[in-house]
DNA sequence: ATGACGATTTACT
DNA sequence: GTAAATCGTCATA
């Protein structure tokens, strides 16, 4: 199949990053040895320590975000809001805080067991009590991976693959997948989401994802093009 | 020690 | 549209 992505293919800018990872296969290989998989269809750049939204603006760094400091092709996945975890790929130079947030897949494989991490967990399953129905309809497959964070729930990815280094695949649970080069025609840009108060860097369009997927995330106010396109 | 804050998601008015 | 859930992290004291 595709070759795994080598050290040169993160070793450039977010926004370069962020658009070729568009397409890619991401492949997550559990500890029973299921591989989920899905095509990446959403990402976010993060332009390094001039980001006021980035986590490494002004040069901010702690126990916290140490590995987007760390080599192109590592793995940084945060935990926020008490209950998400999210996942980047870092790049541009060694020691230059820059990465890519990956914010959606289509699933290709592995779907019975996303659909298992999905599952919502039964605070106590009381014998006699009501069993309130959650409401929540089944996951259909396309919003499985949905998201920044049900993509990692759905993946089971959590801060014990942070730092984690894509490329050199040894004891690696996680990996890219490169394809051939996806058309620029079909991606679309717009800002990225669920930014806090930063300023003129709330309107960048950082944020790219495949025209037409169902499984990009974000408003959709229209039915062609996902989000608003720019 | 304390408090404010999330690169979110979901449900609800 | 608004709000709640939920807690690790970080800056301040």
């Amino acid at each position: 199949m595709p070759r795994r992505a080598t050290r040169r293919f993160y070793s450039t800018d977010a926004e370069s990053l962020a658009r070729a990872l568009l397409g890619a296969t991401l492949v997550r290989t559990l500890d029973t040895g299921e591989r989920l998989s899905g095509m990446i269809v959403e990402t976010e750049a993060y332009l390094g320590i001039g980001d006021r939204a980035s986590h490494a603006y002004n040069s901010r760094r702690t126990p916290r975000n140490e590995s987007m400091y760390a080599r192109p092709g590592t793995l940084y996945v945060y935990f926020t809001y008490g209950m998400h975890h999210c996942a980047n790929i870092v790049c541009g130079r060694p020691d230059e805080p820059v990465a890519v947030l990956l914010r959606a897949l289509e699933p290709l494989t592995g779907l019975d067991a996303m659909r298992r991490m999905r599952a919502p967990v039964i605070p106590s399953e009381r014998p006699g009590a009501s069993m309130k129905t959650s409401s929540s309809r089944p996951l259909r497959d396309w919003e499985l991976c949905r998201g920044p964070g049900n993509l990692c729930r759905a993946l089971a990815m959590d801060r014990a693959l942070d730092g984690a280094d894509l490329v050199s695949g040894v004891g690696v649970s996680v990996e890219i997948a490169r394809r051939s080069p996806i058309e620029p025609a079909s991606i679309s840009r717009g800002p990225r989401i669920g930014l806090g108060d930063v300023g003129t860097w709330k309107d960048r369009p950082l944020r790219f994802w495949l025209r037409g997927s169902p499984s990009v995330s974000g408003p959709r106010l229209d039915g062609a093009d996902g989000p608003r396109s720019v």
